[in-house]
DNA sequence: TTGTAAGCGTTATCAA
DNA sequence: TTGATAACGCTTACAA
C-alpha cells in the first residue's frame, strides 16, 4: 500500500493524496474526504524512508543513553519521550555501550536516520569540538557537559557535580566526620562525572584541612553489587572510616548492605550519603540520605532547549540546576572510633 | 556527501561505490582502495533512508518496551541491544506509554521504519490475532505472550507466571502461613502478568484449602512507592497478615519498607517474597527472597528466535523458562499471631 | 571488472 | 483546485 495505490483507488492524483495527508495546499472537501476514506480503509501509513529521503531535514529526534541500567535515568528517559511525543516528533532511544564513543555513534546516526535533533544522556565530558561540529545538528547534553568545546555549538542541562559533591562532603564534615570514604565510577579519569564529584569531595576536605587519603577512594560501577564490593574493600583496609559518600544512590545501596552485613549500624557506626535521588534510596532501610537531582526538570528543560534550537527560537544555552541535600537519617555525628 | 559525490571524486561509477560499500560483486583492489580512501576522507555514511526505500525489506530491528522504568527490564534491554548489535543489524528502542496499545504503535512503526523484526517486552497478553496478522513481520514476545492468537504467527519467550507464583505461594504456605497477602499490578484484569501471578496465588491457596480473602489482594504499580502504600493499606486492615507475596521485587522493596517502618520485623513478624530477581532485592536489608527470572537467557533466546525467523531458519516457537525460588532469609515460619 | 539507468515512495514545482 | 513529473540517495539488473 503506497501513495500511488491510494491515489489510484481514490481516483485522484498522487500529489492530491500527498496534500491531504500533509494538510498542505488547498483541497476540496469532497476530494479530501474521498482520499481520507481510502487511507482509513486500507490502513495506509506513509513510508518514512521515502519522506525523509525527500525531506533533507526530517523531524526525527534521538536520545543517546549511556548507562541505560542506571535507574536514575529511567524516569528521565520516560519523561523525555513523553515531551517529544507531545510535540509530535518521531522519537527513538539509542543505547550506547560503555566504552563506545557516543558522539561517533551519533554522527553515524544523524546521517543514517536523518535526525533533526539529538539529546545525549550520561557518558563523559571529554568530547572534541571537531566531533561536535561534524554532528552539525541541534544537540543537548543532559547530566553531562563538554568542557573543551565552544559552548555556542551545543546546549546542556546539568547540575554542578563538583559543587553538589562538595555540599555532601561538607555535610559529613559538619557532622564531625574526618575519615570519609568516597566511591564513584572512574574518579581519577578526567572529565567524567565521577571525577567532577571527586573534585568536590577533595575541595571540601581541603577546605577543612582534612588530609586526603587515597586509600579512602574506591573506583566502582554504578551498581549495588559494585558498591558492595568496594565498601568491603574499604572496611577491610581498617582505616577507621566513619562515613561513606557514594557518588550514586545505586552505589550507596550496595555500600549500605556491606555495612549492615558487617554487623555495623547506619548511622551509628557509619554514615552514608548517596547521590542522584532515586526511589530505591528512599525505600531502603534505613532510608538513605542523598543529593537529589531534579530529574524531571532536567528532562523537561532538555527537551525544551532542543526544540528552541530546532525551531530557531533561541541559541545554545547552558542550564545548571541545583540539587538538594535530602536528609533521611542515614548520617549523624560519628560515635566512638572503632577499629575495623 | 552522497554516493554520487564519492563516485565523482574517486573517478568511478556509482554502482562501483555501492559494490565497495556493500562488499557485493567483484571490484579490483585498486578501485576498491581508491573508493575506500575517498569514503574515509570525506566521512561518507550511506543514507539509510535511501537504502531502506530501495530495499523494500530493511534490516531494522525494534524493541518495544512497555514499562521502561522497571529495573527488571533494564538489563534485558541492554543484552538484547548487544545481541542485535553483534549481528550487525540496526537497532532501536521504543518506549510505549502505559495505556497505549503497543501493537498499534508497532504496526505504524513497521511501515514507517521498514522494520524486519520486532521484539515486544512487557505489557499485556490480550492482543488480537488480526493485529498480529497486520504486523506481518517476525515478532517475538518477551516476558509476555498472547493467549488468543494462533501460536504459529508469533514467537514468545516467557516464564510460566502462574506456575512460578504458585511456587512462591506454596513456599509461604509450606512455612505455615495462611494469611498471605498478594500485591500486583492489575491482578483482576484478565490476561495481564499481574493476573497470571494472581491465578497462581489463588491456585496454591485453593490447593491448601486456605480460603481466599479478597481483602488481602492489593492492586499496585511496579514501584517501591506503590508497594509501600499498598502494604500500608494492607496492614491497616488488621487482617493479621503474616506473609506478603509481591509480584515484583520493586513492590517487595516498598512493602518491606512499610513493614519495617511500622516497627515490625522481617521475617519474624512478616515474611516477604518478591518476583523477578533484580539486584536491589538482593542488596536490600534484609535481602529479599524472590522468584528469579533468568533475564539474560530470556534476552538471548528472544534475539536468537527473532533471527531464526528473519533468516527463515525456523518457524515460530514458544520457549518457557523456569524461574528459581531464591531464599535469602526474608521468609520464615510465622511466629505468634499479632493483631495489627 | 565497470558504468548506465530504472526504480523504491515521497514531496514540491509547475502547468493545466 | 488538481495532476504530471522531477528530484531525494541508493541498489541492482543489464550492458559494455
Amino acid at each position: 500500500m503506497n501513495i500511488k495505490d491510494v491515489a489510484r483507488i481514490a481516483g485522484v492524483g498522487i500529489s492530491t493524496v500527498s496534500r491531504v495527508i500533509n494538510n498542505t495546499g488547498i483541497v476540496s472537501k469532497a476530494t479530501r474526504d474521498k482520499v481520507l476514506s481510502v487511507v482509513e480503509q486500507y490502513n495506509y501509513v506513509p513510508n518514512n524512508n521515502a519522506r525523509n529521503l525527500k525531506a533533507t531535514q526530517s523531524r526525527n529526534i534521538a536520545l543517546m543513553v549511556k548507562g541505560i541500567t542506571n535507574p536514575f535515568f529511567s524516569n528521565m528517559i520516560k519523561e523525555i519521550e513523553r515531551q517529544v511525543d507531545l510535540r509530535g516528533y518521531p522519537f527513538m532511544i539509542y543505547h550506547v555501550e560503555d566504552g563506545t564513543n557516543e558522539i561517533n555513534a551519533a554522527i553515524q546516526l544523524v546521517q543514517e536516520k536523518n535526525l533533526c535533533g539529538i539529546i545525549f544522556m550520561g557518558g563523559t565530558y571529554d568530547h572534541s569540538e571537531e566531533k561536535f561540529r561534524r554532528l552539525n545538528i541541534p544537540c543537548v547534553l543532559t547530566t553531562i557537559t563538554a568542557q573543551e568545546v565552544d559552548p555556542s555549538i551545543f546546549s546542556s542541562v546539568i547540575i554542578d557535580d563538583l559543587k553538589e559533591a562538595y555540599k555532601a562532603t561538607k555535610y559529613l564534615i559538619s557532622l564531625g566526620h574526618t575519615a570519609i570514604a568516597f566511591m564513584a565510577k572512574s574518579p581519577f579519569l578526567n572529565e567524567t562525572t565521577g571525577n567532577r564529584r571527586f573534585l568536590g569531595y577533595i575541595k571540601a576536605l581541603e577546605e577543612s584541612s582534612i588530609p586526603y587519603d587515597p586509600q579512602l577512594v574506591e573506583d566502582c560501577e554504578y551498581s549495588a553489587s559494585s558498591g558492595f564490593s568496594a565498601t568491603r574493600r574499604l572496611l577491610n583496609k581498617g582505616r577507621g572510616v566513619t562515613a561513606l559518600f557514594a557518588a550514586a544512590d545505586t552505589i550507596a545501596i550496595g555500600a549500605a548492605k556491606a555495612v549492615l552485613t558487617a554487623g555495623l549500624s547506619i548511622p551509628d557506626d557509619i554514615s552514608i550519603i548517596g547521590f542522584d535521588g532515586i526511589e530505591m534510596a528512599e525505600y531502603y532501610h534505613p532510608s538513605l540520605d542523598t543529593i537529589s537531582q531534579p530529574a524531571n526538570e532536567i528532562a523537561l528543560s532538555s527537551v525544551s532547549l532542543l526544540f528552541d534550537l530546532i525551531t530557531g527560537q533561541s541559541v545554545n544555552q547552558h542550564i545548571v540546576f541545583d540539587a538538594v541535600l535530602i536528609k533521611r537519617g542515614s548520617c549523624k555525628n560519628p560515635g566512638m572510633k572503632r577499629v575495623f
